[in-house]
DNA sequence: GTGAAAGCGCTAACAC
DNA sequence: GTGTTAGCGCTTTCAC
């Protein structure tokens, strides 16, 4: 018999007797596990839920699992998961930090022994490596930019938590883009809390006690714009007529609520996409430099920005 | 030294050189990883990406990792994972499993290859593993005899696929409903399609075409009561008082959309963990008998079953 | 009890 | 090329 047709003979076998290769066996050998780690605060939102059908399908296509784990955005059970993350069955991790927190050595740790990792949309800026983000800057530049256009002038920003990067750089975008048209600065117009539309709610009942109310509520995202749209129709404020407010991620929500929603969008799956194939890109090969992409954010007009 | 002395001396030598066992060769040794997989068509909506959290909080508790598949609804992607299913890096599986499955024979090998499988959600009754799911055969009986109740008397179905066995229960609890209030079944008012809320808003159109019109409409999922919500604001008829609509879910969205959508309330998280829990106890005694449980689900009602 | 050795299933290095 | 063997890092068995 030839070998061709040997191998063909014990190929045929193999399938035959349904043999399945042991990954554990191959992963210790070769030091390399054809999985990825995903550590994100929560899935239950438009964003994450999309950034990670995105990583899947890349992963997918070049036959590497995800494995998966949840923050519920305390900076603690961060903390805990690192401590124990399973490392050895690993060859890289995708990250979007929690708020608040502690310090970066955790993450420092793993770099330090070598994992490859790639931050996403929250990023940790003291660890050199390669991020993936919108461009959170400019968005909201555009987002207030817009309200100014559509008449309004007595702008606020509901913002998400101070020590996250991306609020600081919509907080610096809302700020830049009110100077830029010689819009003065109001602090008391802007409140930081959380990323819920209880916070939008919350925060939106805390701008309508201020002595001179705003006209146009910028929101750090879609879901604190709802939350300040419902604050605003219990209070019947006329969305849009008497206060504009604009979000930002497009949410699906934002075509549904009524009236609906202006945002900036996020392209929250093209952000997994390209995070995934950074990081497969960083694992094939090791030594290549950190990168950082910013991904463009369009404005999204709809009718909470209409002024009649 | 003392023994006991000794023993805390290279435990504190272990953490300060940071030693960390690898799990690839402990799985190979004790041919147990630790490690769950989970494979449902999507986490982009409320009530997958609930079931995943829940699923995560327990994993986690027991000190198990959960590897994500996504079927993105595919039968052959289905078959494909399954196919490619790293068998010897998973204790145990978690399945909700893709419209339109061609056959379980893929999913009757793995367990006969003696993997532990549990079903929850969309499950396949050929199968012998655990099960769990919601009443979907009360929740959409109650949800119809509610309409009633409210005095709808042309009551239409907007159906999912008729292949997934929950579609059918629910279809099943409306006809039931109508039966015992002795309302005539009209096949005309029941459409089948996908669950996208596209689906719903195409099906209350071609509702809408047939010679007489129904004046209420129960949707297998809120998402497709969304879709018909719009189709009837588009078409100026007014949800409630002219056209009824319920839903099935509890999306976070049926409170926000306006008039705010009466529904049957899934109860996701739990049904993830009450999965995970069985799935762990299947794992940690492969002898125990296959369990099937079914959470109630109780009626919420809003304004979108009002009639004035 | 304690310590040595075999073996999990695969890959890679080595000798032929 | 082709076939053999050592070894990945752990657990478990077995002899002491």
């Amino acid at each position: 018999m030839s070998a061709r047709k040997q191998k063909d003979k014990v190929l045929e076998v193999a399938t035959q007797i349904k043999y399945k290769p042991n990954f554990n066996a191959r992963a210790l050998a070769k030091r390399s596990t054809h999985n990825i780690g995903v550590i994100l605060p929560y899935i239950t939102n438009y964003y994450f839920s999309n950034v990670i059908t995105g990583v899947q399908e890349v992963a997918n296509n070049k036959d590497f699992n995800i494995t998966l784990f949840l923050t519920n955005d305390s900076a603690e059970k961060e903390v805990t998961i690192i401590k124990n993350l399973p490392v050895s069955s690993l060859d890289g991790l995708l990250v979007s930090v929690s708020s608040n927190p502690a310090s970066s050595s955790h993450f420092q740790e793993l770099v330090d022994d070598g994992l490859p990792i790639v931050f996403f949309d929250r990023v940790d800026n003291n660890i050199k490596t390669s991020k993936v983000m919108q461009d959170d800057y400019n968005g909201a530049f555009t987002a207030v930019e817009h309200l100014i256009k559509m008449g309004y002038k007595r702008i606020a920003h509901i913002a998400g938590p101070k020590e996250l990067e991306f609020t600081q750089k919509r907080l610096q975008g809302y700020k830049d883009a009110l100077k830029k048209n010689k819009i003065g600065l109001n602090e008391q117009w802007i409140v930081y809390s959380g990323f819920s539309q209880e916070s939008g709610e919350k925060d939106t009942y805390q701008l309508l006690k201020s002595r001179q109310k705003p006209d146009a509520i910028f929101a750090v995202n879609d879901r604190k714009a709802v939350g300040a749209m419902i604050a605003l129709k219990k209070k019947n404020i006329r969305v849009g007529p008497d206060i504009g407010v604009i979000g930002f991620t497009n949410d699906p929500i934002s075509m549904i609520i009524s009236p609906t929603l202006s945002t900036v969008a996020e392209p929250a799956i093209e952000i997994g996409k390209i995070a995934c194939e950074l990081l497969l890109k960083q694992i094939k090969k090791k030594t290549i430099p950190p990168e950082e992409i910013t991904l463009h954010c369009p404005l999204i007009v709809r009718e909470s920005t209409q002024r009649k």
